[in-house]
RNA sequence: GGCGAGGUAGCUCAGCUGGUUAGAGCGCAGGACUCAUAAUCCUGAGGUCGAGGGUUCGAGUCCCUCCCUCGCUACCA
């Protein structure tokens, strides 16, 4: 049995996500993960919230709380809205965990030991009344460029300048305010990523199915010459710049940056999870260790765009400088970004939807459809109400909710709630199996390339397919002059119904374990061919009419939404 | 500025290594049906493939120039 490892992006832990985060990698990661444990796989999928970082010792003054308080509680919330998304992650961690201070310190003391780490001075600007070390990006100045008054350390946004925090005229603290800064020198460890570039590019290189927008962020920067890079921060929260269990001498009071240690967390999750199951070492290593039987684990990550180039670069050059067999990805799979009706998601604008919004309006289901088959694969791809208004409508509730209803209820009319016996299936049933059969093929097959868009109108094909037979066969027509063979119909349209939802599951979870339950079955079973699978229903089974599986979206609410989303600004 | 991605029907998007009248879904128009969430099914009308040049027997697909959008540019994550 294959063994897939699966891996999404790591939510930021400052706050909830917006759609725009959601569909670039934990959805089409967990769309994945739900398809291939159906197909029998064995699956481990696992994600974490991104705990440290300037950001959350920032969002978290804000709320007035302790860091890791602050940290604990957000984390619950993500959790919780990642249950309620149906995102099915066998283990959802925290890079703040035990087990990833323990392994970020412990492949930072590989490198070391492999002279992959060297230990820099550098100056920096210091905030005094901050109390903290600034990064670029936390300056603010004028730009001596064009004047601009808001122009940050690392770039003017007015005129795109690239600068330098000591280019700012009247430089101050982003934070704070605060125009006391200072210079101080500050030693940090480099993670010599240039005497690991010919690794690295010869690992990319072995990569020929990957798609193009990973490869090309990768060697784009391959090219401009992989540059070291600083993995320590004059920061307090964080994992400790240290040896497990005894000083760095050098790197007091000085924590990894949160780019070195957030990846690192995939595997402390795993080990996260086999801890809190009471299971030994050896549960989380055999998908890690290639010396521990993680060879035969096909490893897939998934992130959008922006993340690329530390999955390409920095954390295989981590592994790789360790010298450990630990297991590199097999196959990225990455993401565009998803506009918000003309324009982007923003969170300091309160523009676009958010995932706890989306959920105050409508159903999880509704939010994966619209989003998964509509995911920016090939391109940033654009949300707007109309078009969410129109797929939920037509594909769920027209195409899909009522083909339920109306073979349903036609049979609860004619023949009651059981499934009814009598009459044989003809040409016309055998064709319908035979286009079925063909359709599941193209589904499983854009399924396992991952393609997701098309895996979705693949699977809205199938949908259709069972309308278009009803409407030939006609078995209210039919019934009045043959009722066994009206009742073959029906038979055979309910038992499309749990076809239906096992092939709709990884989609659209929530609906299909309502199928399930209203059909009266135990489980879903993934088809192995169409004309057992449409025979799981036999004559007179029971079932119960579905209650309306999607209920429609009004003109009036479309409008409503999009002012009420619109932000401000 | 540099680099990357993209600009294809009203909308959201497919179009692999160049090859007959450029595709899908939605929307729109007409028809059929009446079991169903005023649902479904069938048919049809819509595009000088961002602009201009070039290569070729032949280009949406290759080359050059230009225009527009978005992203990255390594200390936001």
């Amino acid at each position: 049995m294959t063994r897939t490892l699966i891996t999404s992006a790591l939510p930021y832990i400052n706050g909830i996500k917006h759609l725009g985060n959601l569909v670039g990698s934990q959805l089409p990661a967990d769309l994945h993960a739900r398809y291939l444990r159906a197909r029998g796989h064995e699956v481990m999928f696992v994600c974490a919230t991104d705990e440290h970082g300037t950001p959350a010792e920032l969002a978290a003054a804000r709320a007035g709380k302790p860091v890791d308080e602050y940290c604990a509680e957000m984390h619950e919330v993500q959790a919780d809205l990642a249950r309620r998304y149906g995102l099915s992650f066998d283990w959802f961690g925290r890079s703040s965990s035990l087990e990833n201070h323990r392994l970020t310190q412990h492949l930072a003391v590989k490198l070391w030991e492999n002279g992959f780490l060297e230990m820099r001075t550098e100056r920096q600007f210091y905030s005094v009344e901050d109390g903290r070390f600034l990064p670029d990006r936390y300056i603010e100045g004028t730009c001596p460029n064009c004047g601009y008054e808001r122009a940050r350390g690392d770039q003017c946004e007015e005129c795109t300048k690239q600068l330098e925090p000591t280019d700012l005229i009247d430089p101050r603290s982003a934070i704070s305010g605060s125009t006391r800064l200072e210079l101080r020198e500050t030693r940090h460890l480099y993670l010599l990523q240039s005497k690991l570039a010919g690794e690295i590019e010869a690992w990319i290189d072995s990569k020929d199915d990957w798609p193009t927008l990973t490869v090309s962020i990768a060697r784009k920067w391959l090219k401009e010459g992989l540059r070291d890079r600083g993995i320590t921060r004059d920061l307090s929260w964080g994992v400790p710049a240290q040896f497990p269990g005894a000083p760095w001498e050098g790197m007091e009071g000085k924590v990894f940056y949160v780019w070195f240690d957030a990846p690192i967390e995939y595997i402390s999750a795993t080990a996260e999870k086999a801890h809190a199951e009471g299971c030994g070492e050896e549960a989380w290593r055999r998908w890690w260790r290639r010396d521990e039987g993680a060879d035969a684990v096909r490893y897939i990550q998934f992130m959008g765009k922006d993340n690329v180039p530390f999955h390409t670069l920095s954390f295989p050059a981590t592994l790789i400088g360790s010298r450990e067999p630990w297991k590199l990805v097999d196959y990225i799979k990455s993401f565009n970004y998803l506009n918000y009706d003309g324009g982007q998601f923003s969170t300091s604008q309160g523009r676009g939807v958010f995932m706890d919004q989306a959920l105050e309006i409508l159903p999880a289901d509704c939010w994966r459809w619209w989003l998964l088959s509509h995911a920016p694969e090939s391109g940033d791809s654009e949300f707007t109400w109309e078009n969410f208004q129109n797929t939920v409508n037509k594909d769920l509730a027209d195409v899909l909710g009522n083909f339920v209803s109306r073979v349903t209820k036609f049979c609860r009319a004619r023949f009651g709630e059981e499934v009814p016996a009598g009459g044989a299936w003809g040409p016309r049933e055998e064709a319908l199996i035979a286009d079925l059969e063909e359709r599941l093929g193209e589904y499983e097959a854009r399924m396992d390339a991952m393609e997701v868009r098309k895996s979705a109108a693949a699977l809205r094909a199938i949908w259709a397919a069972g309308n278009e037979y009803l409407q030939e066969a006609a078995p209210w027509a039919v019934f009045r002059n043959d009722p066994e063979e009206a009742a073959a119909i029906i038979r055979l349209a309910l038992n499309l119904i749990p076809f239906y939802a096992a092939l709709s599951a990884p989609f659209i979870p929530f609906a299909a374990e309502r199928l399930r339950e209203d059909m009266g079955l135990a489980r879903l079973e993934w088809p192995r061919k169409v004309e057992t699978a449409l025979q799981v229903l036999p004559p007179g089974h029971r079932f119960s009419v579905p209650e309306i599986l999607f209920r429609k979206i009004s003109d009036e609410e479309r409008a409503e939404w999009q002012a009420r989303f619109a932000g401000r600004g």
